[in-house]
DNA sequence: AAAAGCCCCTGGATGC
DNA sequence: TGCATCCAGGGGCTTT
C-alpha cells in the first residue's frame, strides 16, 4: 500500500500531536516482519521528540534512541485520542500521553524496531543504503544520472530498489517512467542525461502532488486520522492492461519484472 | 559490489 | 455457496 507520499501523509497527520508527549505504555501483538528488540518497558518514560521520515520509514525520536516504524504492504498508522480496543490486526500501540499511536498491519510485513541511535547496527542495517530522499534539496539531477550510470539493471527496477532514490514504489515507478516517456526495461546505465532529467522532473513532481492530495488510493489508503485519500492523482497506465492509453490510444502493456507488475505504454515510452 | 530469486503473511477477487 | 488459485502498493536475506 505505502508509497513515500502515503508515509508521508501518514507522518503529517500526527507528528504534531505526538510530539512532546510521555511514553505511557507499549502494547506488542503478533510479531511483525522482526521482533521490536527492546523490553517494552524501557519505553516508558521516554518523550517523542519528532516524528521524521526516511524512504519509506518513519522514525519516532525518542529520549534514548529511536523507533523506525514501516509499513510493509499493507499497515496503517492510526492516532487515537481516545481509548481503543485493538482489533486482530492491531499489532502495536504505543499509549502516550497525548493520545495512542496504534499500528495495523494484516499481512505483517510492516515493522516496529527499536534502535539506540540513529548510528546504531539496528539502525544502520535498514536505512544505510537508502538513496536519495527525492522532495529534499539532495535530490539533485547530477547526483540523479550518476547513480543510474553505475546500474546494468532495468530501470524499473533501479527505481523500486531505493539504492539511489527512496520512497518511488511500484505504482510511481511505473507512472513516473510513463511520463518521462521511458520504456520500463531500458538500462538504467545507458539512460541518458536528458532523459534522466525528465525522470527527474516526473519523480519529484509526481510526489509531491500526491502529498499535497493527501496520498492515493488505489485501494484503501487512509492517514493517522482515518481521513482516506481519493487517488485524485489518477494513474495513467497502472493497474490500466489492455485499456487504451489515455494519451494516444494504444492499449497499455503488462509486464514481470522481479515478481513485480510493470504497466506501460509501448507508444508513449520508447526512450 | 551488484543483481536475481526467495520469502515473509493475509485478504480480496476471480474462476470453476 | 464453497473451494482453489492468483494477485497485491515492500524489502531484507541468501545465493549467484
Amino acid at each position: 500500500m505505502p508509497e513515500l507520499p502515503e508515509v508521508e501523509v501518514t507522518r503529517l497527520s500526527f507528528a504534531n500531536n505526538i510530539a512532546g508527549a510521555v511514553v505511557e505504555s507499549v502494547r506488542v501483538g503478533k510479531t511483525l516482519r522482526w521482533p521490536l528488540g527492546v523490553a517494552p518497558m524501557h519505553l516508558v518514560g521516554q518523550h517523542v521528540a519528532a516524528v521524521r521520515r526516511r524512504g519509506k520509514y518513519l522514525l519516532l525520536d525518542l529520549d534514548q534512541g529511536l523507533l523506525l516504524i514501516h509499513l510493509g504492504m499493507s499497515g496503517s498508522l492510526s492516532f487515537f485520542r481516545q481509548n481503543s480496543t485493538p482489533g486482530p490486526h492491531d499489532h502495536f500501540d504505543l499509549q502516550t500521553s497525548s493520545g495512542l499511536l496504534r499500528l495495523n498491519d494484516p499481512r505483517r510485513f510492516g515493522a516496529v524496531v527499536y534502535a539506540p541511535s540513529e548510528d546504531s547496527s539496528q539502525a544502520q542495517k535498514l536505512l544505510g543504503k537508502l538513496g536519495l530522499e527525492p522532495l529534499s534539496s539532495e535530490f539533485a539531477v547530477d547526483l540523479f544520472y550518476a547513480g543510474l550510470k553505475r546500474r546494468s539493471s532495468t530501470i524499473k527496477q533501479v527505481l523500486l530498489g531505493g539504492q539511489v532514490v527512496v520512497g518511488v514504489g511500484n505504482i510511481y515507478a511505473c507512472e513516473t517512467l510513463f511520463l518521462a516517456g521511458i520504456r520500463p526495461t531500458r538500462v538504467a546505465s545507458r539512460i541518458t542525461k536528458q532523459q534522466a532529467g525528465r525522470l527527474h522532473a516526473a519523480i519529484r513532481d509526481v510526489l509531491t502532488r500526491a502529498v499535497q492530495k493527501g496520498g492515493s488510493t488505489l485501494r484503501d489508503f487512509s492517514n493517522a486520522k482515518g481521513e482516506s485519500g481519493y487517488f485524485q492523482l489518477e494513474a495513467m497506465v497502472y493497474g490500466r492492461e489492455g485499456l487504451a492509453c489515455k494519451v494516444c490510444d494504444h492499449p497499455v502493456r503488462l509486464l514481470r519484472q522481479g515478481q513485480r507488475s510493470t504497466y506501460w505504454c509501448a507508444h508513449c515510452q520508447k526512450a
